[in-house]
DNA sequence: GATACTGATAACAATAAAGTAACCAGGAAA
DNA sequence: TTTCCTGGTTACTTTATTGTTATCAGTATC
């Protein structure tokens, strides 16, 4: 995405989308929660996300400052992650947008049952 | 984006986001707020969305019952949409996401302005 | 010596999303 | 008669995003 176009307008939902819209980073903030987390589980927590996705939008949350990341000088290598306080405030509002949805979609897992 | 894909997935978070997670929906959801909205205002407040992709977004989003779609039969064609109770639910946290992006993020308005 | 371990990265391929431009209805006004 | 109005649609092109595969470090185990 193109985050410039975003930046400029003074929409502040337009705004707020260019840091946080995007099809994988409210997920994985989801993902991350309140601990620390080695890239490794996040992937495979997530499943369907490529590892070269998730280190992009991982890197693009550090830059963002809502997403810490520790790198261990060990081998083989070990990097957690966790979210910084400004992450931490989002998981809330995330939380009620999952409140939301279940109150109205329900819950529709095992329907439809289709993964790639 | 593939919907599909989401919809299986039992992660509550992911399943939101099929609903909402685009770079365009909850832009439009902001906009057009508590009032009755005419499809040619929404263009233009928006600015930067073309008419094509402003009809599909608000197609999935009627398909979701989140927005309410009220053809009259007038000529020039009048169309006005506004939020079902759905929508409506989701504009409380659409702003507590705005306001966070404002804490974290101060004011960015006039700075790196560069529209397309 | 071959292999596995993790968290990447690079080059490349594929797919999805978004944008562009032309066109339509059909009545009213110039 | 031509032009404008609105809310689209269609066919097509461009751009953005996502995914695939191979590769790396450097130690430990088989």
């Amino acid at each position: 995405m193109d985050r410039d176009i975003f930046i400029c307008h003074n929409c502040p939902m337009t705004r707020t989308m260019a840091t946080i819209g995007t099809k994988w980073k409210p997920i994985i903030i989801y993902t991350i929660g309140k601990k620390k987390v080695r890239f490794g589980v996040i992937h495979a927590k997530m499943g369907i996300i490529s590892k070269k996705v998730l280190t992009d939008q991982l890197r693009e949350l550090e830059e963002d400052g809502i997403v810490k990341r520790e790198v261990f000088k060990e081998l083989p290598p070990r990097v957690e992650y966790s979210l910084t306080p400004k992450g931490l405030e989002l998981l809330p509002i995330l939380n009620m947008l999952t409140r939301w949805n279940q109150k109205h979609h329900g819950n529709t897992s095992g329907k439809g049952l289709r993964v790639r």
